[in-house]
DNA sequence: TGTACATCAGTGAACGCGCGTTCACTGATGTAC
DNA sequence: TGTACATCAGTGAACGCGCGTTCACTGATGTAC
């Protein structure tokens, strides 16, 4: 039964929302895609509908995911005021919450099985990947002798890294303690920089 | 056909030997035990003589790359020399040999399947990455204001996070880029706290 | 040391199952006149 | 505005395929006497 223009679009939405889900849940490789459509309400058959392929799913749902977590961490920074931005960005990723939701960072969630992804897949991750470095760069204080790119960099890297250490460790003490020392290792960087400057 | 007991642990070498390459390529769900058992030149029906399960396999697999990754970096810092132990870490880390090998570390090449592992495989996991921890405190003057812990857990984890980026990335400029920019930081950031205190 | 027997590493077919993808079909939506 | 027809979102069965695991079997190794 043929649906009008709004609602196939909001099935769409549907079905990367529930690809989100899914794949942090279960990885890509272990989400199927009929189990992953019935999340969606729908039935398997509907999926080619919309996309090409499940490789063309990844892409759109990792570049949706950055999306997200880009707005979400700028609305953070929004409510920390100036000067408080990159705190608040570090803080919100680097937490119990994000760790434990299925609508976080797709590289920390997907890291190793998105570079495995076809070219299209690399090429969504590499533009979301650099989207992220943009927001952090344009929040680090420009007052360390590193750029402040350099510095997204470094951070982007070891926060993923924690995400994933304190998911692999969940049930251990570690699992928070590097959430809160790479935090305040991040955090410090930043602050003795800028009280540097003073 | 029975083998005796020096054939047997070598068929078993063998296996992990093999596990190692196959889930380096294609992640842990995208590697079945036919084609895995075929590279170590054995058939699929011999796998559960030596392994319980899949997973049991993944736990010692993960074990073994720590152990080997260990080893590799504690004989590149005893060509290092005293004090440039940390150094030559994360510069054995952080190039592309590591990027491109199918031998590496495994928070790097699995990190994000290891969390959705069994308990057994995580525990392992947690295991083989505090001994990296331990390595890596280890090398670190112990001259910053935080502890050597500390700086390990945020140099391991922007490590993973590194290499994981740019493997993401081969064959954009950002691959090269992010091992460079995340090995130039970790070691002015040492360098800067050991001369800090001369 | 020699013999009889139990053990077990490795084989290859088979198990049920879920995978990604295709397809004929349904019927409401959108369009052309 | 009303009618006839083309479009296409969604269904559910089916495709070939590879998955992890089991099993009966083979025959060399290891062991007990």
């Amino acid at each position: 039964m043929r649906r009008n223009k709004t609602e196939t679009a909001a099935t769409r939405v549907k079905i990367i929302a529930a690809a989100r889900a899914e794949f942090s849940r279960n990885g890509i490789d272990g989400s199927g895609l009929t189990a992953l459509m019935a999340a969606a309400g729908l039935t398997q058959g509907g999926f080619y509908k919309h996309f090409e392929s499940k490789a063309q799913l990844v892409a759109e749902t990792t570049t949706a995911a950055v999306d997200d977590l880009i707005t979400q961490l700028q609305d953070k920074a929004a409510q920390a005021g100036p000067g408080g931005a990159f705190k608040s960005s570090v803080k919100g990723y680097l937490c119990e919450e994000h760790r434990d939701g299925e609508t976080g960072c797709p590289y920390a969630a997907l890291g190793s099985e998105l570079a495995r992804g076809d070219q299209h897949v690399k090429t969504s991750a590499v533009a979301g990947f650099e989207r992220m470095i943009e927001l952090l760069s344009g929040q680090i204080e420009d007052v360390a002798q590193a750029s402040t790119r350099d510095q997204a960099l470094l951070a982007m890297c070891a926060m993923m890294g924690a995400l994933t250490v304190s998911r692999l460790a969940k049930g251990d003490p570690l699992s928070r303690e590097v959430l809160t020392v790479v935090t305040r290792q991040l955090l410090e960087r930043n602050a003795d920089a800028a009280s540097a400057n003073d």
